[in-house]
DNA sequence: ACTTTAGTTCCATTATACGAAATCTTTTCG
DNA sequence: CGAAAAGATTTCGTATAATGGAACTAAAGT
């Protein structure tokens, strides 16, 4: 363990950066950026670029990465019977309650969106497909938390960087106990603007036919229509819904 | 140039491996794939693992990529206006003619799919958001090549890996020239079969605003389906949102 | 219980990656 | 316009850091 390359790592921070800019980074705001020298970096790049994962622009000279990331990640969801399932009733959703609808499956102590349904005249959220979030402060990741073992929840937790994004999120693992207690019971879970002021999210969790949490899905929208009588709504239906997806893949009961 | 760092030319080898096996695979698989040494993959391995970009499965001691390769390749086409702009265009495409409709962009010589619209009732295609096709031989590819200059195209011939998919695919530069040209003069390309047999697609470019060929969008179907009829009918449909969207991205007449 | 196969760790060796400096290129601005 | 600055690229001597053989451990097969 705890066996490094060097090079190899700060290869991979080189394409971190990277992927944060749409136009690409020159060489020595990158080196200045990774603390490396610039010989350095130019090597890596040069790696980069050999290897398809980098291109330089021939007149600006700055690095960009190509779609070559989003390749390889794409193979890593594509086969995942989930996707394909869900979208029909991902749309269904959408159609019925005129708001944001997403999908989600986890990954350790955080989740990713990996579908997204919107109508043409929804506001546009600040949500995208990739997007990686912690557990516990969005309504998809409580979804999911509430049907685990205690243990797990308290495993999840500590490995989370609790970070107190707005007021409302729940900073507090008892807390966050009883709010699970209150998921499991009422079978959807809701995010009342914890993750972002002004947006309210309502999610329930997805099974696999082990019975194991392995997706969710949720209904967001800003604080001014999602009001209780619409959510009380909702939750009926996605409930439903995901019951139905989950029998799809093998769930029983 | 030509300045190449094994250990991470060797690591990215690592990832392109791991994610064609959605299940992963063990150590000495993949150093007798990648013809390394076991104690090489593993401190390789490692450093993927330290940096998230690798899992090992606990009880089976594969290892598998994660969603980080995603995460940071969605990235890179989250920020596209064409994504965003192309949608309701796709989706009414595909109502109207209940066939999947795909949304491309180029890189150098190859096309990236990213997006997709199907109706419930098609039949599953061969396609998946993220896959990446030759230019040469798709009627999206072509539809954009049309536009370029000939040294352009020539360039793109050259550095393609020409090979015959079907008995349809064109593999002469000559051929390729006038098909190009019925293409620019149609307004559309077809793919007969070229790519894959009893396929057919019809495909059409998006250009921005400098008037650069940028994208393009695809109807495909079985050859069963796709007749003469009714892609002179699709055809009409697809050139005209295609020229929607360009306008939409600031292309002036 | 013995053999085989797979995964992990150790360590001596030197190939390999490193970074300082020099060079080349482009841009800035006095 | 020309000098200077900023940025990118290349070179090269050096030492570090990656390598791979071997030993070790664990599990699976016979």
């Amino acid at each position: 363990m705890q066996d490094v390359v060097q090079s190899v790592a700060r290869t991979l921070s080189i394409l971190e950066v990277l992927s944060d800019y749409e136009d690409g980074l020159g060489l020595a705001e990158l080196s200045i950026k990774l603390d490396l020298h610039k010989s350095t970096v130019h090597r890596l790049l040069s790696t980069l670029i050999v290897m398809g994962y980098v291109e330089q622009n021939a007149v600006t000279n700055k690095y960009k990465i190509t779609l070559k990331l989003f390749e390889l990640g794409s193979k890593r969801i594509a086969n995942m019977d989930i996707l394909e399932i869900a979208k029909p009733y991902l749309k269904e959703l959408m159609e019925k309650t005129n708001e944001v609808v997403h999908l989600v499956i986890r990954e350790n102590t955080d989740i990713i969106y990996i579908d997204k349904v919107e109508s043409e005249t929804t506001i546009r959220m600040h949500s995208r497909i990739g997007r990686r979030s912690p557990m516990y402060c969005t309504a998809v990741g409580k979804a999911m938390m509430a049907w685990l073992h205690e243990k797990e929840v308290e495993d999840i937790w500590n490995k989370s960087d609790i970070h107190q994004y707005t007021p409302f999120t729940i900073v507090n693992l008892e807390d966050m106990k009883k709010e699970l207690k209150l998921i499991k019971q009422r079978g959807f879970a809701m995010d009342d603007q914890e993750n972002e002021l002004e947006v309210r999210c309502i999610g329930a969790s997805i099974f696999d036919y082990t019975g194991k949490p392995c997706a969710a899905i949720s209904i967001s929208g800003p604080i001014t229509r999602m009001t209780d009588e619409r959510i009380e709504q909702f939750s009926k239906w996605l409930i439903h819904y995901t019951l139905e997806i989950s029998k799809e893949l093998g769930y029983k009961i």
